[in-house]
Parts: structure tokens; sequence; C-alpha cells
DNA sequence: CCGCTACGGGG
DNA sequence: GGGTACGTAGCGG
């Protein structure tokens, strides 16, 4: 017998002398930290009928894809019925089987869910659960063990395995890779083909001989887990297409294949069988970004944030002139610290990603891509599993289409703020809103419109009989508090902490999954219902909060910024006695938070000029700490001088030196009318999407895209394409030039006054009385 | 104002 | 392998 630790899993087909059947291979790592790859052979893929008779089941039988039909009772939505099961060869006859008999029977379910999942829900495995495998032990590829299992048992042991994880990052320069960097938790390396001093960079003849030294590496460290920073759409893809182009294939899988590309929706991902690819960027950005103060999720923005270090700082430009010019070691240093960089942010995101992997039972491989509404859709569909009901079906590409021409429903309640500067304020929120309204509610696509709790200001009642949905997200919600409880005995508390948050995260999802389209549990009026009690709440809240002596500031969905009316009362004191009022009187399980006490806080107007922004706030802490919220110009459509400009004055402001924030304004201004400043701080970068015959739209940078075309250069997709605005009349589009036409005389002094500057400043000054003219005067003097 | 198109992350 | 994201901003007509 042998333990191991679930980490990946899929199935192949296997080929015996007559027939074939289909393979479960599970993927995971022994006590001792070895890769152990276990073969099963014993499941078998089914699906559901819901027959009109019981005649059917013969001419089922007679089917010579369909090994066996039983019939089993499983609650389909209120009503127990009685099911046919029928089991299927291989995983992909079960399409061609319910298609043969789809008209003869009222209903088929459950024939879309992939055969691995399918394994994974019935044996009620979970990824990092260990396993106690039996059964005849070999050797395949590069797995330490191979095991035909002949029986597997779920252990209660828990402890978090042993892995080897590596990162990788590449650097690109016309669309070559020239550069690859690898780090491990033992040190970093880094390939290229041009010389260098710097001691743990290795120089090859070329790109192809880097590649298969890449290839070499990474067979030689053997890793379980590989992380890069957004390497699904950018360094997987790119070394697919260099491989292609010599001809050549990496054999980095453990089972000797190399990556596929498995596509998803509008995302195609890298996967590797035998090593987990983690693309950290897909989790920060569908799983985490809600969590994060930064708006931005690149890897220096987030690594920022999350683990305190950045990355080196080096331009597009600089990449490409360093490596032209032979002059490659602030490159290298570069292109290593990135792979460290992703190491260091894996440390402390792959507890995240496998914490989540427990409690949802998606593999890590899927969970660190998933987005929320279907990280809780396969999630409830585990749970339909456990509780016998049977999963309502995806709903057809035409019924996704009714669904999304539904007039949008009222959100969450926003009371405008109070557009200034406040000094003292306490935030609350509450607990989790949602999900506290579906349980509080029993909001449940199963308890629609029978009596029992009415719903504030429209026709829809739940009736007080648990539902499924909100069942499960109850049973999430009481599971959490437990684990909250067991954190105060300190023992554990960063696992424990990681449970939480993921449990947090899928109950979250489940009332955004209400309302999106694909959901095979949407519930349009379920939603619509959720955000009712949601305003109904935070509505009466904020009156409660008025008569208690608060200003309400600001309130948006489930928070309320507030300040004392009475200078003398004391911020704090006053924060919490509400809140012990107020939660007496709510009702279930819904809870007020105390989220933080804040010594300034500003708020700027919705709406100045074109730009809208969301939430629009900053908040500077007792300790001195600025959280921005909303504001900031993060597009790439911005130059790097209008950005930095903009977090300098947001600075500035809350630390009440406004007249130095003018001040600054007003030298940015001359800066640029006397051109005193460089190209590369007003330079634009923009990325050329798709081919340039498939665009019908002119923007600047297709226009130069299309000019450098016609003097030779060679243009592809994907390129980034830097231009200034320069001096005319012209349409935007029709003035901007390549960087390297363009001297310090000919940019538009106007354009980056009026629309970067100005535009950037005003965002923020405009709420203390200025206009333009407050920064330079009279705009029209300097018109060419 | 509407409808079309592009952006993001990576280099 | 089940999907053909998704929400928002800018531009042109």
């Amino acid at each position: 017998m042998k333990m191991v630790c679930l980490l990946d899993a899929d199935y192949i087909i296997e080929k015996d002398i007559d027939k074939e059947k289909p393979v479960i291979r599970l993927f995971g790592v022994d006590e001792e930290g070895k890769s152990v790859l276990v073969l099963d052979d014993s499941f078998k893929p089914y699906f559901y009928v819901l027959p009109k008779d019981r005649k059917i089941i013969s001419k089922i039988k007679a089917n010579k894809m369909v090994l066996d039909v039983e019939t089993v009772k499983r609650k389909v939505g209120n009503d127990e019925k009685e099911l046919l099961k029928v089991f299927v060869d291989l995983p992909q006859n079960i399409t061609k089987v319910r298609d043969s008999i789809k008209h003869s029977v009222k209903e088929c379910y459950e024939y879309t869910i992939n055969f691995y999942k399918r394994y994974l829900i019935d044996k009620n495995f979970n990824p990092l659960d260990w396993l106690a495998v039996d059964g005849e032990i070999g050797r395949k590829n590069r797995f330490n063990e191979m095991i035909k299992a002949k029986t597997i048992k779920k252990s209660n042991q828990n402890e978090n395995p042993k892995l080897k994880v590596l990162a990788f990052d590449i650097e690109v320069v016309d669309n070559k890779i020239i550069m690859i960097s690898l780090a491990d938790k033992f040190g970093s390396k880094i390939l290229t083909y041009k010389k260098t001093d710097i001691k743990n960079c290795e120089t090859v003849k070329d790109e192809k001989m880097m590649l298969l030294r890449f290839e070499e590496i990474i067979n030689k460290k053997d890793p379980d887990i590989i992380l890069t920073y957004n390497g699904d759409q950018f360094d997987f893809e790119i070394l697919r297409e260099r491989l292609d182009e010599y001809k050549i294939d990496l054999k980095i899988g453990r089972d000797d294949s190399s990556m596929r590309f498995a596509r998803r929706a509008k995302i195609s991902s890298a996967r590797l069988f035998g090593r987990v690819h983690i693309d950290l960027f897909n989790f920060v950005n569908n799983i985490l970004s809600p969590q994060l103060q930064s708006e931005v999720f690149s890897l220096d923005e987030v690594s920022k944030e999350l683990i305190g270090e950045g990355k080196d700082e080096i331009s597009l430009e600089e990449i490409i002139d360093s490596w032209n010019s032979g002059k490659i070691d602030k490159l290298v240093k570069y292109c290593d610290n990135d792979s460290k960089l992703t190491i260091k942010l894996g440390n402390k995101l792959l507890p995240e990603v496998f914490e989540l992997s427990r409690v949802s039972g998606q593999l890590p491989f899927d969970c660190s891509r998933l987005t929320y509404g279907l990280l809780v859709e396969w999630f409830l569909i585990k749970k339909a599993y456990e509780k016998n009901y049977v999963c309502p079906n995806q709903p057809h590409w035409d019924e996704i289409q009714k669904r999304r021409e539904i007039r949008p429903y009222k959100g969450g309640y926003v009371k405008e703020p109070v557009v200034g500067l406040h000094d003292n304020i306490a935030v609350f929120d509450f607990r989790s809103l949602y999900p506290s309204i579906i349980v509080t509610f029993n909001i449940s696509p199963e308890t629609i419109n029978q009596r029992g709790y009415k719903v504030p200001g429209m026709k829809y009642s739940f009736s007080k009989k648990d539902g499924f949905v909100s069942s499960v997200v109850k049973e999430l919600i009481e599971k959490r508090l437990q684990i909250k409880e067991k954190m105060k005995n300190g023992k554990n508390i960063e696992q424990l902490n990681e449970e939480q948050q993921a449990i947090k995260i899928i109950a979250n999802a489940s009332y955004g999954m209400f309302a999106y389209a694909g959901a095979r549990w949407y519930c349009y009026e379920c939603a619509e219902s959720a955000a009712a009690f949601g305003r109904y709440y935070i509505k009466k809240m904020i009156d409660e909060a008025e008569k208690f002596g608060f200003v309400v500031l600001y309130s948006d969905t489930d928070s309320l910024f507030v300040k004392t009316k009475n200078k003398e009362d004391k911020i704090d004191k006053k924060a919490i006695e509400f809140l012990a009022k107020i939660n007496k009187k709510l009702p279930g399980i819904m809870e007020l938070e105390l989220q933080g006490i804040y010594s300034s806080c500003l708020f700027v107007p919705q709406k100045i000029g074109n730009y809208t922004a969301k939430k629009r706030y900053a908040l500077l802490d007792r300790n001195g700490n600025l959280i921005i919220r909303g504001m900031e110009a993060v597009r790439s459509d911005w130059c790097d001088l209008a950005k930095i400009l903009q977090h300098k004055i947001l600075e500035l402001i809350l630390k009440k030196k406004e007249r130095e924030a003018v001040k600054l304004v007003k030298e940015t201004v001359e800066k640029i009318k006397s051109r005193k400043i460089e190209l590369k701080d007003i330079t634009i970068r923009t990325q050329l999407g798709k081919e340039l015959e498939d665009y019908k739209a002119t923007a600047p940078h297709i226009e130069i895209a299309k000019k450098l075309k016609k003097k030779g250069h060679d243009i592809r997709t994907g390129m980034i394409l830097s231009y200034i605005i320069t001096k005319g009349h012209e349409r935007i589009s029709e003035r901007a030039k390549p960087i390297d036409e363009v001297t310090i005389k000919d940019y538009d002094v106007d354009y980056y006054i009026n629309n970067q500057i100005i535009s950037v400043a005003l965002r923020v000054l405009s709420v203390f009385g200025y206009s333009e003219k407050d920064f330079a005067n009279n705009l029209k003097k300097f018109t060419k």
C-alpha cells in the first residue's frame, strides 16, 4: 500500500487487443515527495435519463456502446424521480448514445460532466487528499513510480505534501525568445545566447540550443509545479511558436509529452501532465482581484502589494536596445528577478490555490483558472451528488441568448459621496452581505414563489423549507464560523485562515451565479430578490446611522462611510456603540462589521469630463498608509508623465498639501510647454491585437502599423507600437508618429497638456474648486 | 447617442 | 475533454 497526495487528474483511452477502455490517471506525490502515477480502469462513464416509460430500457441496452442500465431515485428540483443510469463504454460515446435516444425520452441529465471530474465527484476524492493505493507497482516515463490500482481509499491524513516548485520567465525581442530564466527555492539560472559576465547566466549558441537546454534543465530539476505569470497567454504561446519554427518539441511533461493547449472559452491554457502548470496571473485576475487594493494586476503591482517587492525597472525600449547593443547585464538581472519574484509570489499564493482546491474539489490546475461563476457551479455539482440531486442541464446557446436579453435588474444601492476631504471616518460593512441574505431568506431556485419570506418591494416570496443552493451556502457559512472559532485556539492559524478565505470566495460567488446566463442554477428572480434585500437593509443602516448621530458620507451596496455629527463625539466609541445596537435588530445571520477607522478621506465626483469612476475615494489610515480606489490612470493609453503625476497629487492632497499639488501640475505643464522632458515620458504604447488586414476601425497604433509596413517593416500580431502625438489639425490617429520619427520639437503641446496632464489632474483637483485655467493661463495661447 | 472595437496580463 | 470571457472605455458616424 502506498500513500499518494493527489495533485492532478485526467484520463486516457487504452487500447486492448479487441476493445478500448477509459483509464483514469491520477498524478501525485508520495510521503517522500516522489512522483507517482496511479492508473484506475475500474470506473465507467454514465449519464442519466428521465424516461417516458420503461419500454425504452431494452432499446437503450440494445446499443452496443451501452454497458448497463440501472434504475435509480434522484431529486430533480423539488421532486424525487425514478431515473435510468446509463453506463457507456467510452466517455466520448455518452454524446452518441444520448443523441440516439434524446427524442424518445423526456430528458437526459449530466451528460457533459467531464470523465475525470465525474470520477473525483463520485469517489469524493478532493485534490490534496492523501489516497491509500493498493496495486501493481512499476515504472513509467519520468514518474518515479506507476501503480495500476486495485483499490484506492481516501485517508484522513491531511499534512501538506513536499513539492518541488519551479518558476520560469522568458524575454522576447522581435518575436524571438532571447532569454529564459528559471528559479526554485535553491537558486536561479538564466539562459541566453549573448555574452555576459553574470555568474548564474549560461550562454549557449543560439535560440534553438537555448530551448533544448531549457528542456534539459526542467527534466533534471523535475518539478511537480511549474509557475508562470501569464504563461497561458504569453510564455507558453511564444514557446509553442518558436518550437514550431524550428520543428522541434520539448518533452517537459512527466509522461514525455509536450505542453497541450486546452481551449476553454476565449482563453487557452497550457497543460502539462505530471507537472501542474499554475499561471499565477490567471488566479490573481479571476479569483484574487476583488481582495486586492491594486486595480492593475501586473506582476510588479501584485508582488508589491502581496510580498512587498516589485520588478526591476526597465522600459520596453531598454529591453530592445540592451539586446541589440549587446550590453545585456541589466536585462539578465531583470529576467532573473522576474522568475525569483514569481517563485516568491507562488510561496504566498500556492497555499491559497491548494486550499481552494480542497474546499471546492477542483484540481489546482482548474482552480487557478476558473472564473467565480464556474467555481461555484462545479462546487454545486459536487454537492448535488452528495445530496442526491440531479444537476440541472447547462442552458443551450439560444437559451443563453434569451437570458442575456432580459433587462438588467437593479443592483446595489449607492448613495453619492459628499465630495471633498473629511477627517475621522468610520467605515462599516455587512459581513458577506449576499451569502447571508441567501441563507437568512432561503433564496434558491427551488423555494421561490412559495409562502414564507416576502421580498421587499417585489412580488416574490421564498419558502422557509431549505432549498438546495441556500442550504449549500448555509453549510459553507457554518463551516467558516467553525474555522474562525478554531483559529482562536492559535494552532495552525495560517492554514485555517486560507481555508476560511477559500470558503468565503465560494460563498460570495453564489449570488453572482444566479444572474450568470450560462449557469445551471441560473435564477434571475433569485438575483433580483437578493439585491432587493440588500438595498432594503443598507438603506435601513443609513437611516439608523443618521438617527444615531452620524453623517453618512457615502454608501455603496454593502458599506457605509460615516463621521460624527457632533464634533466632540469620539468616532471609535460611537462606532462600537452603533454596531452593538444595530446587530441586535438584524435578522438571521446578517451582521454589520466595523471595517476600519481612518484619519482622512477624499471623495471625488463620479464624472469629470468623459471619465466615469466606479468607486472613487482615497483613504489615509492612522499609520499613514494610503488606500486609493477607482481614480488611478491605469490604462496603457496614458503616458508615464500623467500616471506618475496623478499618484503624487493624491498623496499631497491627503496629507493636506493642496498648494504643493497645484504647483506640481503647473510645473509639469511648463515642462511640456518648454519641451524640457524626455520623449519616453510622453510615449503611449498600444499592442496590435490582430492581423493588420482584419482591422476595420482606425486607431493611432493601427495607422502607425500601416505606415511602418509600407516602409518595409515586419508587422505582426502582438507587437507593441510606441508612438507620440504630433502637431497638426488632422485626427489624432493621423497625428500619431512612431517614436523614432519624432524629435522633441514635434510633439503636440496642446494634446499632452489637455488630454493627459490636465484631465488627470482635474480628477482630483476639481474637488477643491480648481479648473483648467488654474494650471495654465489661457490655453489658446500655446495652440501651435 | 449608439454601435463597433479594443483593452487587459506578458515582452 | 464543456464552454468560444467580460466589463468597460474610446472613437467614429
